[in-house]
RNA sequence: UCCUCCGUAGCUCAAUCGGUAGAGCAAUCGGCUGUUAACCGAUGGGUUGUAGGUUCGAGUCCUACCGGGGGAGCCA
């Protein structure tokens, strides 16, 4: 088998990583190398490239490509004159084109780089339109979105989404450092007791046909799974078994909510993360979110330096003291209950008036982030009333230990709780809520055998993303966003 | 789902009080021996989102629908 995986991977003909491509694995080598490596030890050396086409700039007898093969945010400048047998196709090459380039490296008597290469042969590997969507100028995002299979070549694109990867990376190494383990829980799921709003039903049943009782209600039993199912909207509950034997597991998965919101903060189709720790109340939960934020923050901000310069730029100016801030600084702390009166003493006049009780609006929430704190800060200890059944109830028996974390910006970034973890008080709370017990059986299983305090949070992935870059549509941080009404690619 | 704003060339936008469609970029052709969203010149490009209505006349006013942005709710 080791044979024959060298010769699949000697054969893929991609990019790779500059590791490999001195390795001797690759023939070409990467525009990474050149920006990241010493290039001076390459001056002088004959080297293949391959990549795409951003821009080209032509003048009689010679010109300029600048080519990105995505291994690196910035474009190599390829300079190549009339010595190229296909001189006269090149000149005119479509952006968009993808080109395998063979030249030399030398330094750039240009202002803007170092260095490039002057081109001996360029061979078109994929030819390109002149009606090629994507122009040398700035786009809006709304038109982006239509052309949603084009945008990753665009520097804005290229950035959030290399940022994305960096930062799912930056996750996954910071729980396996602190030994959590990774638990991939159910996408499709038979009850509908998640209790986080609206679901997707999955069913293989004609839905133009369906079969039906005598009273004409569906008879559900019939479909594939012998029940109703739907999409996950978490995998929380599902993640809690699995903490009451590893101690520390988290998952990292998309979730499906059907609501019909229309926000740049929502999507239909999304990925969270949910950290769950055992022998763990909600002081333990809010110290495990900062360190992990600052910790995967510090991570990108070390790892992507070009991108980073790139949203400061471009998308938004104070991205990146943002970001030192939050890793300089701890995230404030609040119970709701003070939270409500420090925006009552606050003098603010709110649409609406603030009193104990109330769920907190978004221009509250914003307040409290931006105005009061100018910094993440957990609002903890809510109403029991307006959260999910499963916190659990503080000994004030009116509020449940709740915690959500806001930030400047975003809005909220992380809700979580320490859970219920007393049976007979599980159950109560549930009958309080209204919900019926029996799909519950295994979860209060969990109290039963061996329970212990435990917390958790989930992170949407994508307000992660928004936060880090600077975006302001959910929908600009996701490849193929999923949306009431838009499904397209 | 509600409120609000918007829809004009491939893209980004302009068009005064209702008076008959315009620019930059892109494309095409030409020029330029070091460009950097290259530059200079020329050419082509429109059922003004769709369907109705008011008017001598509608991109402009009215109605409905479709699509998009922002805000709210719900939440991550």
């Amino acid at each position: 088998m080791p044979t024959g995986v060298r010769r699949w991977a000697r054969r893929v003909p991609g990019r790779t990583d500059g590791a490999d491509s001195r390795r001797g694995i690759m023939k070409t080598t990467t525009v990474k190398e050149l920006f990241r490596g010493d290039y001076t030890a390459l001056l002088g050396r004959q080297v293949t490239v391959a990549g795409w086409v951003r821009t080209r700039r032509v003048s009689k007898g010679f010109g300029f490509i600048e080519l990105n093969d995505g291994s690196f945010f910035k474009n190599l400048q390829i300079v190549f004159d009339e010595n190229l047998s296909n001189y006269e196709a090149i000149s005119r090459v479509a952006l968009g084109a993808a080109l395998r380039v063979e030249g030399e490296v030398v330094e750039s008597p240009g202002a803007k780089q170092a260095f490039e290469v002057k081109a001996g042969r360029i061979d078109v590997v994929g030819d390109s339109q002149p009606d090629y969507p994507l122009q040398k100028k700035r786009h809006t995002f709304e038109y982006l979105r239509t052309i949603a299979h084009l945008r990753p070549r665009t520097n804005t694109f290229t950035a959030i989404f290399r940022m994305r990867s960096l930062l799912a990376q930056a996750l996954h190494d910071y729980f396996h450092r602190h030994n959590f383990v990774y638990v991939h829980t159910p996408i499709i799921t038979a009850s509908d007791c998640e209790g986080a709003g609206d679901m997707f039903r999955v069913t293989t049943l004609d839905i133009n046909n369906p079969p039906r009782d005598e009273q004409g209600h569906v008879r559900f039993g019939e479909d594939f799974f012998g029940r109703e199912a739907y999409l996950t909207v978490s995998g929380q509950l599902a993640v809690e078994a699995y903490c009451m034997n590893f101690g520390k597991v988290y998952t990292f998965g998309p979730a499906f909510r059907a609501e019909n919101s229309n926000t740049p903060r929502h999507i239909s189709e999304l990925w969270m993360i949910e950290p769950e720790i055992a022998f763990a109340d909600l002081a333990d939960n809010m110290d495990l979110a900062e360190d992990m934020l600052r910790s995967v923050i510090g991570r990108i901000l070390e790892d992507a330096p070009e991108e980073m310069d790139f949203f400061g730029k471009f998308i938004d100016e104070g991205v990146r003291q943002r970001l030192e801030h939050v890793c300089a600084s701890d995230f404030a702390r609040i119970t709701y209950t003070d939270a409500v009166m420090e925006l009552e003493k606050s003098g603010h006049t709110f649409e609406f008036p603030v009193h104990w009780g109330m769920d907190l609006q978004t221009e509250h929430e914003r307040f409290l982030t931006e105005k009061i704190f100018g910094k993440p800060v957990f609002v903890t200890d809510y109403p029991k009333e307006i959260k999910a059944f499963y916190m659990r109830l503080n000994d004030d028996n009116r509020t449940v230990a709740a915690m959500d974390l806001l930030v400047p910006g975003v809005g909220e970034l992380i809700g979580g709780s320490q859970r219920e973890e007393r049976h007979d008080v599980l159950r109560r709370r549930i009958r309080e809520m209204g919900l019926p017990e029996e799909p519950y059986w295994w979860y209060l299983d969990l109290r039963k055998y061996g329970g212990t305090p435990h917390a958790g949070f989930g992170l949407g992935f994508e307000r992660l993303v928004m936060y880090v870059t600077g975006m302001k549509n959910i929908r600009d941080v996701i490849p193929f966003p999923r949306v009431p009404n838009y499904a397209e690619f």
